[in-house]
RNA sequence: GGGAGCAUAGCUCAGCUGGGAGAGCAUCUGCCUUACAAGCAGAGGGUCACAGGUUCGAGCCCUGUUGUUCCCACCA
């Protein structure tokens, strides 16, 4: 940065310099220090379908933050960042391009496919990556992984196998959430429900001996073809008697039995129920305890199957239409009604999921379930705000077993073989070649895959190397923050909870930061659909990393959604604009041998008070980033550099810059440096780029400022009594520039200031830039002043007088002044009331009742200038 | 049906362990004061949803009500 510098920022001549510098120097790679203590984030691994939208620049911008502060700090920090292979969302992509060139997976099969899989990753994988460069993400690249790597690879056949081997990983047939788009099972998570407009049909189904009908609804009479049996509640006096005869199933005209079974509402509908133990998980489970048969009624893309020649071949909602009219024909339909209920769908595709009776591997969830509840109840873990801890629990209280096979080719392959003499089943780590338990060669691997977060769950320990003790493992995991919105909690957290600590005997991170989700400026969800997204990249080129950062961190809590709001990113643009032009003021006000800040040297009483402010800001600041408060901390440096830096203290320092004094001025030059520096060090985590560019041009030790020294809280920084004395002055300019805008008198007709007060002293300090701040054409300080003709101005601290005759409106004047005695008064009675409280004194802490009383002191004083100034126009 | 969040200035939101309500934007007034008009100086604007309670003291804690958003469950 040249001493002559542009008036305004431009983030774009920066931040690809600044970034690519860092790079250069290896700042971001962990070292794995070993007397050092770490901190490590693992990134939430984006898919490698993706593209950086703005839930992945407020989690990234967050992580960031964090990782900064600690690196800093001094810690030996790791951010390992990588790509998922996102299963089930990758394929789907690729098949859909397939198809717009004609190919069929079963054209190319399973390796052909593979191949363009990989390529896929290869051409699409890095985009993600480069778009989190461009917010700043100070990531170790060298060591970025991608959950299909080898490595990987190994950490999930090995949990694999580990888990079958204990009989917690099982297969076997069970009721599974299937989507007939993506043609695979899904597990209970990845249902999403929601509420559509539907029917219902009532039916009746005839009695086997004739003896009239049972009547009852479904929403899905396509499903009768498969229905085992007719179910009520064993309670109900209507039916009691019925249990255990038989019905003929309309169309189908097979016998079925009625069952009893707590299952069935009594007040709901006709209390009578027809069970689908193929389509239904309610039904499945209600045949399991009758002992009922499970007929399949349709293929993987849900259409019906041969065995019902009529209907075979059609979609499900085209078979539901055909039986609707042949039961309407065969005087089975009694009446539609239309109903309203929840359908569940594929959370990737939005097909309404299949309930189906189907051969899949599960996770035997119980066993795992209660240490990762013990580790969050007893404080190993915690959540961040600490209420998502509910949903945890939630979760894993209510979990069934979880269903980890796909019927995909792109993920991790089942490392299962099946014996075709024996039938057995061979689990290994490595590739099987005979069968364990007959030895014959017969063999074939599981064609399906693993889940997606089958891979992701094992992601803090397996991209650090395990199940190898490697050194980064032993010196990285546990890790420390994990960064996520709270729709990721059932998916990703909580599994990575129950995978670590069943696998690594240790929790996989201490702090789980949960943040919400980034909506549209009316408060939608952003998506494609409404296509009302932003991009983060065009924001980036538009008012740079930096500014969008400081958006996405300020008035940002925990765990609560927050809008996307095109003013505020302008705002934060216009921030950085401010501290650029505050770095211009310093440069271009030092010279060649300037000073460097050691303490003590002669300070005015102005660099007390911001040495005070600033070291007050340090503490906060760092207390406030330790407590994951990052919205409140980057508030707090907001409010420091615009309002008192920049409005106040650069503004003071001008007298003594353009003066004489050779040591006033060094004196100022040393303190803005010290200041300004070191606040920007405590704003780096934020705005990175800004700061570190900043940082270089100024005078500075070390490198860079994104390795230098998180700035301490020093005690001798502290200043009460200065701060409180230069409060005073800030008060009476304050004072008189009100006055002034009231009276409309322009700043460039200066006036006189004379400011009577029992500290005189502190006021003559103050006397250069009182004149220049509060527009006086010359300042005195004194005891009292002659009165006549001027305005008055009463702080708590002094009265201040103007001579300005010509303006001076005096019934306005003395009305004003009555005015501000009354509020005294009230103020004054406000004190008092609370410290004549009994109640109050006995139990309020001292501090507070301190505090009190210097507030009733001041109004006191307040109020005997203000009778002064009234009497003396009243009696002039 | 169960659970959670939110309700604070015109708008979008902060408000840390309870101690006289804050920011940004918008509005109004006056300023090109040699770092910044993406700026400076000032002003107006809030019964902190409602009703109770605890407390010397409540935006903050407790109970209830209303409105709103979300998550889970799924009565076929």
């Amino acid at each position: 940065m040249a001493k002559e510098l542009a008036k305004q920022y431009d983030p774009k001549e920066v931040e690809d310099r600044i970034y690519a510098g860092w790079l250069e120097h290896k700042y971001f790679h962990a070292k794995c220090e070993k007397d050092k203590d770490t901190f490590t984030i693992v990134i939430p691994p984006p898919n490698i379908t993706g593209q950086l939208h703005m839930g992945h620049a407020l989690d990234n911008t967050l992580q960031d933050i964090l990782i900064r502060f600690k690196r800093m700090q001094g810690f030996d920090t790791l951010w390992l960042p990588g790509t998922d292979h996102a299963s089930i969302a990758t394929e789907a992509k690729i098949v859909e391009k397939m198809k717009s060139e004609g190919v069929t997976k079963a054209d190319i099969g399973r390796d052909g496919f593979l191949e363009r899989a990989w390529d896929w990753k290869k051409q699409y994988g890095g985009r993600i990556i480069e778009q989190l460069k461009k917010l700043g993400s100070s990531c170790d690249w060298d060591r970025e992984r991608f959950t299909l790597d080898e490595g990987c690879n190994e950490a999930v056949k090995e949990v694999f196998v580990r888990l079958y081997e204990k009989g917690l990983i099982y297969r076997g047939e069970r009721i599974i959430n299937w989507c007939p788009h993506c043609k695979t099972s899904i597990s209970d998570a990845e249902v999403e429900y929601e509420e559509q407009a539907g029917h219902f049909w009532h039916l009746r189904y005839p009695f086997s001996d004739g003896s009239g009908y049972l009547e009852l609804a479904t929403t899905r009479p396509e499903t009768l073809l498969g229905d085992t049996a007719v179910a009520v509640n064993p309670e109900d006096e209507r039916y009691k008697h019925l249990i255990g005869k038989t019905l003929i199933l309309p169309l189908v005209h097979r016998e079925i039995p009625v069952v009893a079974d707590d299952y069935v509402e009594i007040d709901f509908g006709t209390g009578v129920v027809k069970i689908t133990p193929a389509h239904d998980p309610n039904d499945f489970e209600v045949g399991l305890r009758h002992n009922l048969p499970v007929i399949n009624v349709m293929t993987d893309d849900a259409k019906i199957v041969e065995d019902y020649p009529k209907y075979a071949g059609m979609d499900r909602y085209e078979a539901r239409k055909a039986i609707v009219a042949d039961l309407e024909a065969e005087g089975a339909l009694v009446r539609v009604e239309d109903y309203t209920h929840n359908v569940g769908t594929c959370y990737r595709c939005s097909s309404t999921v299949e309930p189906r009776v189907s051969k899949q591997w599960f996770v035997k969830m119980k066993p795992l379930a209660g240490p990762a509840i013990d580790a969050v109840k007893n404080g190993e873990t915690k959540f961040v705000p600490q209420r998502f801890e509910k949903v945890y629990f939630h979760w894993l209280e209510n979990i069934k077993d979880w269903c980890i096979s796909r019927q995909l080719w792109w993920g991790h392959r089942i490392p299962a073989w099946y014996c075709a003499d024996c039938g057995e089943i061979t689990v290994s780590k490595t590739e099987a070649n005979t069968c364990a338990h007959c030895g014959s060669k017969n063999i074939e691997q599981d064609p399906d895959t693993l889940d997606t977060w089958f891979s992701s769950a094992l992601w803090p320990f397996s991209t650090l190397g395990w199940p190898e003790e490697t050194e980064d493992f032993k010196h990285y995991y546990p890790t420390n923050t994990l960064v996520t919105g709270y729709d990721i909690i059932p998916f990703w957290v909580m599994r990575m909870m129950f995978s670590g600590i069943e696998q690594t005997g240790q929790v996989p991170f201490d702090t789980v930061l949960i943040h919400g989700l980034v909506r549209d400026s009316q408060g939608r969800k952003m998506s494609k659909s409404l296509g009302n997204g932003v991009d983060p990249l065009e924001i980036i080129s538009e008012y740079g990393a930096d500014a969008l950062r400081f958006s996405l961190a300020t008035g940002n809590s925990p765990g609560n959604d927050m809008r996307y709001i095109p003013e505020r990113v302008e705002a934060s643009r216009n921030f950085a604009n401010k501290i650029w032009n505050a770095a211009r003021f310093i440069l271009m006000n030092l010279e060649s041998e300037d000073v460097p800040f050691i303490y003590p040297m002669a300070l005015a009483l102005e660099d007390k008070w911001i040495l005070s402010k600033y070291n007050t800001l340090v503490a906060e600041v760092t207390e406030n980033l330790e407590k994951y408060e990052l919205g409140l901390a980057v508030q707090k440096l907001y409010d420091f550099i615009w309002d008192v830096f920049c409005d106040w203290y650069i503004e003071i320092c001008k007298s003594r810059l353009n003066g004489d004094d050779k040591n006033a001025k060094d004196t100022a030059r040393s303190v803005l440096v010290y200041v300004f520096t070191n606040t920007l060090a405590l704003l780096h985590p934020f705005m990175p780029f800004i700061t570190e560019e900043i940082w270089q041009s100024l005078p500075h030790k070390g490198e860079a400022l994104m390795i230098t020294e998180w700035p301490k809280f020093k005690p001798e920084l502290e200043f009460a009594n200065e701060e409180a004395d230069f409060e005073k002055i800030m008060a009476v300019i304050r004072a008189i520039r009100n006055r002034r805008a009231e009276m409309n008198v322009p700043p460039s007709r200066k006036a006189k200031v004379c400011i009577a007060s029992a500290d005189k002293e502190t006021f003559e300090k103050g006397n250069a830039y009182i004149c220049r701040l509060a527009y006086a054409s010359e300042v005195e300080v004194g005891d009292s002043f002659e009165s006549e003709g001027a305005v008055r101005i009463v702080t708590d601290a002094a009265t201040v007088y103007m001579p300005m005759r010509e303006l001076v409106d005096f019934t306005a004047e003395l009305a004003r002044l009555k005015k501000e005695l009354k509020k005294a008064l009230d103020d004054k009675e406000f004190f008092e009331k609370k410290l004549n409280n009994p109640g109050f004194v006995a139990k309020a802490p001292a501090a507070v009742i301190e505090q009190q009383k210097a507030g009733l002191a001041k109004v006191l004083d307040k109020i005997q200038m203000l009778e002064g100034s009234i009497s003396e126009i009243e009696n002039s």
